[in-house]
DNA sequence: AAGTCATATGACTTTAAGGTCATTATAATC
DNA sequence: GATTATAATGACCTTAAAGTCATATGACTT
């Protein structure tokens, strides 16, 4: 079974949430972590598309019947780990969104760029599942992750307007495309760093030509 | 069936290459195209792993069995359809790489930005298929891509290179780095116009705003 | 016309994988 | 201890889809 735009279709449309049976709740929850574990990992190993029910739960230790208890189906726990994730990341990101008229541009875009390297390396695998799930670019995935996670392109939007306002950033730029460059820019950045497993050094050395890119870019007055 | 980084291993390290049968080429000229297509119809659709023989088969009006008397497996055709993509597209952008020490950094930045555009205007499916394929990011992807076709990111080292020479580009860039980051800027811009369907203003707009974004991150003396 | 060879065909086989369910075990309640 | 409810089990079912093969077709040769 692979996925079919009309699955996410179906998300947004109807506003299907994917849950865990309340079976599963009632599972202690060292148990629980063990079964969401064995999934993430076959999904962060072989993505949706190529994971295989059999391996999740015999990596889960528990009997097939039994996993269909917790979850009606395999895309179930897929999106279950998906909220898990973006939930996450969501609760990560809130405190910068709320400083962001404190600092500098160049501060804010650094602070949070770090922030999601952090979050991705101290959750690779679910960092891996959010990638093959974004990687299924499509009109829908986008309306999904927008809704579930406002703050991806818009982040930058807020950092572009307030650079505005304190008259830092070039006349005349469409800061709705500007954020989308920047964004598509941190992606594929940590991207990288992720996949090459860079060494602290690289990786400081890769995001601070980042910042300077992006700062020559959108900024006046860089000495 | 889904494919694994083992397959591109293969193919890189054994350097394997998916041709079509012989008798694939003995066929005439009008029905290998009619075959082709529907595969080609296929992928673009669906991408590779939830493409079906049955459909290709049945899209190409021809039997099961004869379409395996042309390629070996469904890896054979999907393969094949990316050499061609990635022949084709090689052989678009040749020109510019030869005369870019004709041209000024953004002269050559826009003519090769347009030509790619040009490219998956007129190649969609084959377009979609490369994204298909590219998605499927894995380290033996990046192999087989910069082995099929060392312009990707090398042809922004190039530009880089030249504007360098011309005393154009700030002093102190790391030329790799910022290759990558055009590379991926352009990339995903292509991506989005694509997708979305852009009018052919809307898409200059685009164009326009991006060039800027890189002029000024990467040259002196903007005005 | 008979023989030969390449090609075409689609019913059939095989396999993989998602999902089910009758049965058994365990826990909770009386 | 008996009864009931809830959870666990894995052999089995079902389906989808890739790939095969015995047979048919027809073009070309002698």
């Amino acid at each position: 079974m692979t996925l079919k735009s009309y699955d996410f279709e179906v998300i947004i449309a109807v506003g299907v949430v994917y849950l865990p049976k309340q079976t599963f709740y009632n599972l202690p929850y060292e148990k629980r972590q063990i079964i969401e574990q064995a999934a993430l990992d076959e999904f962060a190993k072989y993505g949706f598309d190529g994971s295989n029910m059999n391996r999740i739960v015999s990596g889960a230790k528990i009997a097939k019947g039994s996993f269909y208890q917790y979850f009606d189906d395999k895309k179930d726990v897929f999106f279950h780990l998906i909220d898990t994730l973006v939930s996450q990341k969501v609760k990560i990101l809130e405190p910068f969104f709320i400083s962001i008229h404190e600092k500098s541009f160049t501060d804010n875009f650094r602070d949070i760029m770090k922030a999601g390297l952090d979050f991705a390396d101290s959750n690779p695998k679910y960092y891996m599942i959010g990638e093959d799930f974004a990687k299924k670019q499509s009109y829908f995935i986008e309306e999904f992750v927008t809704k579930y996670n406002p703050m991806a392109v818009d982040i930058y939007m807020q950092l572009l307007e307030q650079a505005q306002k304190d008259g830092e950033l070039y006349e005349g730029i469409n800061l709705t495309m500007t954020a989308s460059f920047i964004s598509s820019l941190v992606n594929s950045v940590t991207l990288n760093i992720i996949s090459n497993s860079m060494t602290k050094q690289q990786r400081d050395t890769v995001i601070m030509e980042l910042i300077d890119f992006i700062r020559r870019a959108v900024l006046k007055d860089i000495v």
